[in-house]
DNA sequence: TTGACATATTCTTATATGGGAATGTATTGT
DNA sequence: ACAATACATTCCCATATAAGAATATGTCAA
């Protein structure tokens, strides 16, 4: 089958771009969907399904004021998926050893090509 | 538009489950595609397919070696994410905090939930 | 109440994706 | 050269999904 949803994979949701942004922009502060909308220029409806993927997720908390709903990240939620990319820390750890003592053993300036940064 | 390929997105390429589990299993030996196969239980072109994803986005790195191809997890390409999931710590150590301090201060659980929607 | 505002939900549609089956390709042993 | 082995690729199909348009729901103000 398929992949797990994207309302019930914490992966599968910051898979899309759109809401790693709405993620880190509501990382500090609570906002008003209104400001999302204003933020991530994409349209009301749209930026609302997304909040919606990521309230049933829990990537986000919501709370009411009035007409307003106030979205925050729930930061919490981020952990497991830190936590799976922490186990392939020292892995990286050592290749970039590796990649040291070989450069300091022979002085062949071999280049050795940097992955580029993505852009959110 | 949709989200980035797979093919190209590191973050939309781990959000299969199958491929995060292939990661972890060539994360510390190269293994032939045989015994990915064996260890994931999908069928052979179901796994170099996910392979194949996990090449272009520069997950994985491949060598020959005869009539094999030896497939190992290139885990600096894990580095992005890690970083990016890292700009979250802080914010989930904070709310680790608060609940802590609410949870001693006093014993009124004031959570006012949003609307339960039902979708099960 | 009525109406304006803020947000959510429900269509519809185009596209990406994963699995299964079948086939293609490269490499080795004889 | 030929067959077997080890993978990769292609084709087809079912499904998930994201955007857009239209509509619904809920809340405040007059």
């Amino acid at each position: 089958m398929a992949r797990a949803a994207t309302t019930s994979d914490p992966f599968n949701a910051i898979a899309e771009p759109r809401r790693r942004q709405i993620l880190l922009y509501l990382a500090d502060t609570e906002r008003q969907v209104g400001e999302i909308v204003a933020a991530v220029g994409l349209d009301q409806p749209s930026v609302s399904k997304h909040l919606g993927v990521l309230r049933e997720v829990g990537l986000v908390r919501v709370r009411r004021n009035g007409r307003h709903r106030l979205y925050r990240t729930n930061a919490e939620a981020i952990k497991p998926i830190h936590e799976w990319t922490e186990t392939f820390e020292r892995y990286w750890r050592h290749q970039l050893v590796r990649v040291k003592e070989r450069a300091e053993s022979q002085s062949n300036p071999k280049t050795i090509p940097d992955k580029k940064r993505s852009k959110p």
